[in-house]
DNA sequence: CAGATCAGGTAAAACGGTTTCTCATACACA
DNA sequence: TGTGTATGAGAAACCGTTTTACCTGATCTG
């Protein structure tokens, strides 16, 4: 840690035989001036190294070039993906992202969100481990602009969430498209808004008479439904599970029952969770949020607001894709199917 | 987005009736003055919901109050836990933390570092996936202090680690007092510092002759480590595995193979990552590292430096805890081990 | 050749606070 | 009554940029 004073933009001005005025401008690429100057005053500020400080520049510019991040999804599941999406799209334009998570807790997220306020933020983008619950704090009526990233928000603002339905149509219609008749979706908690979504368009694709079993999104509840599905009626021949957990709990049930996968029945997971799906054997097809590129789209939003340019509301949706590995059992199914949406791996 | 002009301090001191001076020295609690001014001050502040613009008094108190988290860990297992902690030290203090994941990339990383420094941080925390890997950007000679969290750091700078020995050894202990004899530690990569002293550790415990497996972290390895076991000499009573996933993968193995955990075999794991060591059958005994009281002491140490206060530089080690669940095979086990360090779940 | 235009540059005023000095006033003391 | 000293408050400088307004020559126009 050396205690360097750092250069000024009045030494390079000094330097570089102008004024203060002038350097900022040359730097800023702003004002008129001859090249020459203005050249001039740049190979002086790069020799020096000089590096603006950006609280004195946030000051008059009333533009911090900085965000903040709100989430309270602790365990990263969701965020982590998001996260690293918003900081592709916002680093190259030297943007900066403040870090708040808060759990759950009201008081905690009114501190984070004062904290940003003061720091002049130049917008905040929420996001949640769930689709259809609120941050538990109110972001409408902030002098800065929010985007909404899976997570919900109010009617008019922006949101963008994952298309759960197109994800569980693709999903299906894999499983269809490998010659299985007998589907199951097994999924989680029936009050969730993905949870629904997902069921309709399962049974959508699959049959409105193909049987949906609500449960927990926990390994736990995987085994059960397995033994539940094999010791009722007819056995199915392809199982489309709510998330990787599931499928890993049912994947693990069925080879515990002798049944092979992908043999005598596919099985489909959701998130892509790859500490689960890669772990599975065999490994789990699945399908991905494109949690990244949400997180990437979120980054561009804020952005675009940031600067002032108009942003329609509303609801945007991201497609999924589906990433194939063994649990489905063809190998051959991106020749099947050739949507854009389909990936091999 | 309401566009509200912020309450500036001139306002306050308009209304107070008193000069900004005297307000700004009113609500900082300094100066002099009757402590009616001081009082009137402040309620008018609090009654027009004041909140000083951040930039401007970082402007001229050279202090932002604002740290930077670098982290290549991108997939959150050791990053998350940290962050947390961080978060809760700081927080109060009223510092926030700017959240840079840089992947094993030195340019990008460099942009990161010039971005916390062009926006004042008042100090760095630096984290990995490695206690003995460094992050790929040299951070000595930064006009800022570092500390060094679960990474590796120069020899004088502060670092702070959980105590691999002492978790391996907590975990050796615990399968001895459960009267295990024939103990086995399957773990990972043997070019891991944390794989060789958790290993050292062990043998000190179990005994030199005790055998240890290294191969990767993964559900795989420990599986083939349990057909290796089982095909080769005798077989053990007690496997100490290196992390979660091995162990994972060592209670399924044993269960497909009919041997039962942990009457026949008692199997602890290391991380307590939840969503391995909780979905588990049956859920892990495993070590906890701490990670989250790791991040408060690091939150707490930058905080000291950025203070100006002396901190001893060097490595601290913070103590594991054995997190006691099924997979271990006693339900009495914190009677017979009273240690501090030992917590039941 | 006077007046208008324009190119190139600078001084000074923001931005929103903190901090250092200075200055009345009141009070104690000789 | 004149002098020395706390005390409370304010004026002004400062932090490091950006931006506005203005100034000075040089060039153009009629």
């Amino acid at each position: 840690m050396a205690k360097v004073d750092r250069i000024r933009i009045y030494d390079v001005a000094r330097i570089a035989g102008v004024s203060v005025a002038t350097a900022s401008k040359a730097l800023n690429d702003t004002g008129r001036m001859t090249e020459a100057t203005r050249t001039r005053v740049k190979q002086t500020a790069a020799a020096l190294g000089f590096r603006p400080n950006a609280m004195a520049r946030a000051l008059t510019r009333q533009r911090s070039f900085t965000i903040g991040l709100l989430t309270n999804d602790t365990y990263g599941r969701f965020t982590l993906p998001v996260m690293a999406g918003i900081n592709e799209a916002l680093v190259d334009q030297g943007v900066s992202v403040f870090l708040c998570g808060i759990e759950d807790d009201a008081t905690l997220a009114k501190v984070h969100v004062d904290a940003m306020l003061d720091k002049q933020v130049d917008g905040i983008i929420a996001t949640g481990k769930r689709i259809d619950r609120r941050l538990p704090v109110d972001l409408a009526d902030l002098p800065v602009p929010v985007v909404y990233a899976f997570t919900e928000g109010p009617a008019d603002a922006v949101t963008l969430v994952s298309d759960d339905a197109q994800g569980a149509r693709a999903a299906t219609e894999c499983l269809l498209a490998l010659g299985r008749r007998r589907l199951v979706h097994v999924t989680g908690p029936e009050d969730f808004a993905s949870v629904a979504a997902r069921a309709a368009a399962f049974r959508q694709a699959a049959g409105s008479a193909a049987p949906v079993l609500f449960g927990a999104w926990s390994e736990a509840w995987g085994h059960e439904a397995v033994s539940r599905l094999w010791s009722e009626g007819p056995v199915p021949d392809a199982i489309f599970c709510g998330n990787d957990q599931i499928a890993r709990g049912v994947v693990d049930a069925l080879r515990e029952r002798g049944v092979a996968v992908p043999a005598d029945v596919s099985v489909v997971g959701f998130d892509n969770w790859e500490i689960v799906s890669a772990a599975t054997r065999p490994p789990l097809t699945t399908v991905d949020m494109n949690l990244k590129e949400l997180g990437r789209e979120a980054g561009r939003l804020i952005l675009e607001l940031a600067e002032g340019k108009p942003v329609e509301p509303g609801i945007r949706t991201l497609p999924c894709k589906l990433v194939v590995r063994q649990s489905c059992g063809s190998k051959t199914l991106a020749a099947i199917q050739g949507e854009g949406t389909l990936q091999e791996v």
